[in-house]
DNA sequence: GAGCCAGGGTTCATAATAACAACCCACTTG
DNA sequence: CAAGTGGGTTGTTATTATGAACCCTGGCTC
């Protein structure tokens, strides 16, 4: 579901990653449950989007395992979502993308947050590092290599279950 | 335009990160040109998106200065597009999917493709450093800072201009 | 205990997009 | 000059998102 498009036939972990956060708001309902939204309505009142699309897309996130629904209280029945341990990895392309939105589209950090980088005290514009060696990635020591007859989106994700 | 959801009110270069890359099948597109992919037909066959969708994003990709236009024949009129600077440095937001993807989609590397860190040998699975101290960034080490009254998204990209 | 409020949704009708198919135009090739 | 290719545009239809209204559980207050 989501978006229209299907990226499914595809073999592609992009393509994957996209079929899951690709969808119009889910990237920033996850931004704000990095800055601690849990609930609904705090959802609601901070982006501005249409109930029935965030309790959609609420749902799905559920369902791909990147949020956690946990009941807050039995007496009026009363639910929040807070991000999993696959959630909270996705720290690292949202940290991709203020950093590629500051340095483009704003001149260098003149959006509404910044991160600092506290063992070191500077402002943190992330640069990309093998975890292997450490070093930092140029994009010309990159080599790319396809594989044939890989496992397709659809293999990978869960039945769609939206309703 | 794009995708209904208007995030142009919200001060964020997420947000504004999102409005230049969010739609659907774009970030599909501008991988594909990181594989060398530079003509309509081309991503038409890949991708098997719509013709006018295409068209659309590569028209605002190009607006939003990801692509350039290069002319490659004059005779039949024809045009390639490709990465700019700016769309280049896209590299990261990729990788960082792609990784996010591989670990919690796909197993571990068994996507379609993979990245090999050239000086070091390894595969790379990527991880964000600080550009400043150049130590890996773990999440507990950011402090998030957040100032009041910048700029929106609204402001800081150029005014719509699709078809 | 009637009325009102809050949180967390669902259910409509309507507007905006994406999908799909057909068509067009500028050549090139046989 | 008929057919083909690259790069699109122009419809029409199917899907989504939007927006507003509504619902249900329960607490609060008078």
């Amino acid at each position: 579901m989501g978006r229209t498009a299907d990226y499914s036939r595809q073999s592609c972990s992009i393509a994957a990653t996209l079929e899951v956060i690709g969808d119009p708001w889910t990237l920033l309902v996850i931004r704000d449950a990095f800055q601690g939204v849990s609930r609904f309505e705090q959802w609601q009142d901070r982006l501005g989007v249409a109930r029935n699309v965030l309790a959609s897309r609420l749902k799905t996130l559920v369902a791909h395992g990147v949020l956690e629904v946990r009941p807050y209280s039995e007496r009026p029945p009363r639910n929040e979502y807070v991000l999993t341990a696959k959630g909270k990895d996705l720290s690292d392309v949202l940290l991709t993308m203020h950093g590629w939105g500051s340095k483009h589209l704003y001149g260098e950090a003149d959006s509404g947050v910044t991160f600092t980088h506290k063992t070191c005290g500077s402002e943190l514009s992330p640069r990309l590092a093998c975890s292997c060696c450490g070093e930092i990635v140029k994009r010309s020591d990159i080599a790319v290599d396809f594989q044939a007859d890989r496992p397709t989106v659809a293999d990978v994700l869960p039945k769609d279950e939206a309703a």
